[in-house]
RNA sequence: GCGAGAGUGGCGGAACUGGCAGACGCGCUGGACUUAGGAUCCAGUGGGGAAACCUGUAGGGGUUCAACUCCCCUCUCUCGCACCA
């Protein structure tokens, strides 16, 4: 054994050895329980950053854990491949996207092998493979057949500078998730999918989400946008058409004193003859500052009371919720409020907050938008607003004005995208038949390989003739083939399916996926909270509708991992500065002082990362692995800190000096603990081990509390350390403390652990060992330390015997000399006795 | 504006169901070993104070024998949503 313990000898050394015994491998097996721990599969971008090696180290001590609990652990990688990236790079370096792609999947794969994760590469899955993207395009057949893909005209969000459509969860604050380039509105004819259809599902679904942040169900939540109300239509003054407006409140229908249109609706056109102040409303639509309207000239009929309602295009009414089209009510809508305010439009009162609080509408300063009781308001006054929600709803329902209607903001997914690296929607034009599915036979469409990238925009599949041209399966006659490609969110929204077979075990498996599915436990970036993470939860739904899998949650518990921060250094003068750049605190450009910036996450424009590989070089898997997890929990944000590195390295350091030392005591201890009828010896390291064994299990158990396990790992060390072993009985005892400490550190630290674990003079792989278990009567302390308070504060700590009665603790406490000496004289009102830890005496008239 | 989360030493972070605030690590201080130390080991380390002791979990109030923890108010930060009718 070295002195030193060298990673760079022995972590190579212990991959191959688990590579070799296919440690991370797994196959279905009915008669063992299953655990699916899955990481979010990254883009292979070029290599990984830190933020991978944290999410993979997380998942990593999971699959390890989870295995040497006894589970059958599923624990799989592969390659979200298709993407923008890719064809970037092949305009900017005259590379091919998939030669480019591959090369990058290749390099990534060794980094990730050489940090140690334990995936079953059998199953590894990468997206731009045909093998893989056939499965797209079959879903894309099925789904069609079931109407849940169609294709339609509308206004698309439409990204510049990607020169492609974006569905609508991927435009972030009016920005292009990706680039963040300001997003527009293009009228363009689209493949959708109609997640709509699972709206209702994919809600009530959120409250079954129990192993997920409670945030990130919200979010979805609030996606989905549900909102209950009414459909009521008003006939217009002196012309034929009906103005549909969709209302939640149809209990201030009442209240209605005008009308607004968004500028877009179709009406707009027809009932404003003055179309540059149409055009004047247009311009100003969405901008919040302002509300901006544009009287038509014309009025709307109120189907209740035949009220005259002057019609407004207005700014802030949007086209695409609802019906575009609003009844306003100022007495109880703010926004209505204000524009009524600003047009010097009427208010009326139609809900009272109390049934005596009479005020006069102008008196008004803001919309009341609570609950109360209704006045003006015909036959239903005196109703309570709850109650007449429902009965006007009714009524309108039942006089044929409109119905009850639910609304979400939930949109379909638009999949089409016009460029080239993506799954070919498996669709051919026919001038006689129309968009003709192609035949499941024919899939899979394979992205043609000889492609010109002239960066100008549009998909260069449009200019391959070869591809382009086909015959229309139907007829025969000559068609067009289909050239945009599928969002590669369709791709990431069924991955986790593919890999509950193997390579060669066909990918819709349904023996495998009823063994393997759901996930049991997810790991990646609270980014895709409402993206990924929704169309997943659509596509299980349809794939369970398909027959294909039971399950209708594809993901029963979710880590949202917190980001990779460091501090930030800014010149002034020369923007951000990378730390080894700045020497005393001065710009290396200009010498002006640096700011010490926020810590903020690690990115290349700010400066401020750590490079994966660099640190592997200097420290090793393991040390990164260990400090990764020490320093925050996961789900918080971790604060890179180089000398928290130092810490995690000089901890193993510490460890493998203390078994370097002390081997042959060790060796000893094993052969002593190995023979019959021994039973160790009841001691303080024991104690401390057995406690140790327990708090580490139930950290990792409880939310994954990894930095408090290590903490308490520290502890065990700290005080083997410190203990003499000269004794047989004490050598097997130190023996079982530093056995028990390496079967803990493995998951954590895995080579390091294997090494020492052969060291110590075992010969089979840890990684087959079972996680110790702790007995509850060795981990009881036989001491314990007894506060006593007097009126709550802290006036001695006694060493007493554990398991004291109250009695016992009372009387020891009074006869403690320091406390006979601050109670002298004074009043015992109270003793309260929390047992075997804190006496707390309470004396009449102060300390 | 609405919703969610957070605020604890010089720093990252601990603290069960209300019961010793600051585990563990970093940093710092002192010491040992050493030609040397940016290695290693040992000790100390919230603040004030010589000490007894006092004080301290964003700020203010409250409940309680006892509050980082529960309740009310205020401030700050982060994230999400943001004219959704």
């Amino acid at each position: 054994m070295k002195e030193r313990f060298d990673f760079n000898e022995i972590e190579p050394k212990w991959q191959k050895y688990w590579a070799e015994e296919g440690a991370g491998n797994s196959s279905a097996d009915p008669s063992k329980k299953k655990f699916y721990c899955l990481e979010m599969f990254p883009y292979p971008s070029g290599k990984i950053h830190m933020g991978h090696v944290r999410n993979y180290a997380i998942g990593d001590v999971i699959a390890r854990y989870k295995r040497m609990q006894g589970f059958n652990v599923l624990h799989p990688m592969g390659w979200d491949a298709f993407g923008m990236p890719a064809e970037n790079a092949a305009i900017k370096n005259n590379v091919h996207p998939s030669k480019w792609t591959y090369e990058n999947v290749a390099f990534m794969k060794q980094q990730l092998d050489r940090l140690g994760l334990s995936y079953d590469w059998d199953r590894e899955v990468t997206t731009c493979n045909p093998e893989y993207y056939r499965w797209n395009q079959w879903f894309f057949l099925k789904l069609l057949e079931k109407g849940l893909a169609y294709r339609k005209t509308s206004f698309v969000n439409w990204c510049p500078s990607c020169a492609t459509v974006l569905a609508n969860e991927q435009v972030v604050d009016n920005g292009c998730w990706r680039c963040d380039s300001v997003v527009v509105q293009k009228e363009l004819e689209q493949w959708f999918f109609r997640i709509t259809r699972y709206a209702e599902e994919l809600l009530q679904g959120c409250d079954d989400l129990s192993g997920w942040p409670e945030r990130v169900a919200v979010m979805q939540k609030n996606w989905i946008g549900k909102s209950e109300g009414a459909e009521v239509d008003f006939s217009i003054e002196g012309r034929p058409e009906k103005l549909k407006i969709f209302t939640t409140r149809p209990d201030t229908l009442f209240g209605v004193t005008f009308m607004c249109i968004a500028a877009a609706h179709p009406l707009a056109e027809i009932l404003t003859s003055d179309k540059p102040a149409l055009e004047k409303v247009k311009a100003q639509y969405g901008k919040e500052d302002d509300k901006v309207g544009h009287f038509t000239g014309h009025y709307a009929i109120n189907p209740l009371d035949n009220g005259r309602a002057p019609i407004y295009i207005a700014n802030f009414v949007l086209m695409e919720y609802g019906t575009g089209a609003i009844m306003s009510v100022p007495a109880h809508d703010q926004r209505d409020f204000e524009f009524a305010k600003k047009y010097g439009l009427p208010i009326k009162t139609v809900i009272q907050p109390a049934v005596n609080s009479q005020q006069s509408d102008e008196s008004l300063t803001e919309a009341f938008e609570g609950e109360g009781v209704l006045v003006n308001s015909g036959s239903f006054n005196g109703m309570r607003s709850k109650d007449a929600k429902a009965a006007i709803a009714d009524f309108v329902e039942r006089q044929g004005l409109g119905k009850k209607t639910i609304n979400y903001k939930l949109r379909d997914w638009g999949i089409s995208r016009q460029r080239y690296w993506g799954t070919p929607i498996p669709i051919i034009y026919c001038d006689k038949c129309g968009a003709v599915p192609v035949p499941e036979k024919d899939l899979p469409v394979i992205l043609p390989d000889a492609v010109q990238f002239s960066g100008t925009g549009g998909s260069p599949l449009l200019n391959i003739k070869e591809f382009v041209n086909v015959d229309c399966p139907k007829c025969g006659a000559p068609g067009r083939r289909e050239t945009d490609t599928m969002d590669t969110f369709v791709d990431s929204s069924w991955y986790f399916v593919r890999y509950c077979s193997k390579r060669d075990e066909g990918p819709l498996n349904k023996n495998n996926i009823a063994y393997w599915m759901p996930v049991d436990q997810y790991i990646g970036g609270i980014e895709h909270a409402v993206l990924h993470l929704l169309y997943s939860r659509f596509f299980t739904r349809c794939l369970r509708d398909l027959g294909i899998t039971t399950q209708s949650e594809p993901f029963r518990n979710l880590l949202t991992q917190g980001m990779v921060c460091k501090e930030t250094w800014k010149c002034p003068e020369h923007g951000w500065l990378f730390p080894e750049e700045v020497s005393d605190g001065r710009c290396p450009q200009c010498g002006k002082a640096v700011d010490k910036g926020r810590v903020e996450k690690m990115s290349k424009s700010k400066k401020n990362v750590i490079d994966p590989d660099a640190l592997v070089k200097r420290y090793g898997a393991d040390t990164m692995r260990l400090f990764s997890l020490f320093a925050a929990p996961p789900e918080r944000d971790l604060e890179w800190s180089d000398q928290g590195v130092e810490g995690a390295y000089r901890f193993l350091h510490k460890i493998w000096g203390l078994v370097f030392r002390c081997r042959q005591d060790i060796l000893r201890g094993r052969e002593i603990a190995s023979q019959n009828g021994h039973s160790p010896l009841i001691a303080p390291l024991l104690r401390k081990t057995h406690r140790t064994i327990k708090k580490v299990t139930s950290d990792i158990e409880k939310d994954y509390h990894f930095n408090t396990a290590i903490a308490a790992m520290m502890e065990l060390v700290n005080e083997m350390s410190s203990f003499k072993s000269e004794k047989d009985e004490e050598k097997a005892m130190f023996y079982m403390a530093v056995q028990n400490l390496i079967l803990m550190l493995f998951p954590f630290a895995p080579h390091f652990a294997e090494e020492l674990w052969s060291e110590i003079g075992e010969t089979r792989g840890i990684y087959r060992h079972a996680w110790p278990e702790w007995d509850e009567e060795f981990a009881k302390e036989e001491e314990v330390e007894l506060v006593v308070q007097v009126n709550g504060k802290l006036r001695a700590k006694l060493l007493v015997p554990a398991g004291l009665s109250d009695e016992e603790a009372k009387d020891k406490a009074l006869n403690d000399a320091k406390i006979k000496e601050v109670t002298e004289g004074k009043n015992i009102k109270k003793v309260i006795i929390v047992k075997g830890s804190l006496v707390n005496i309470v004396v009449a008239g102060g300390v």
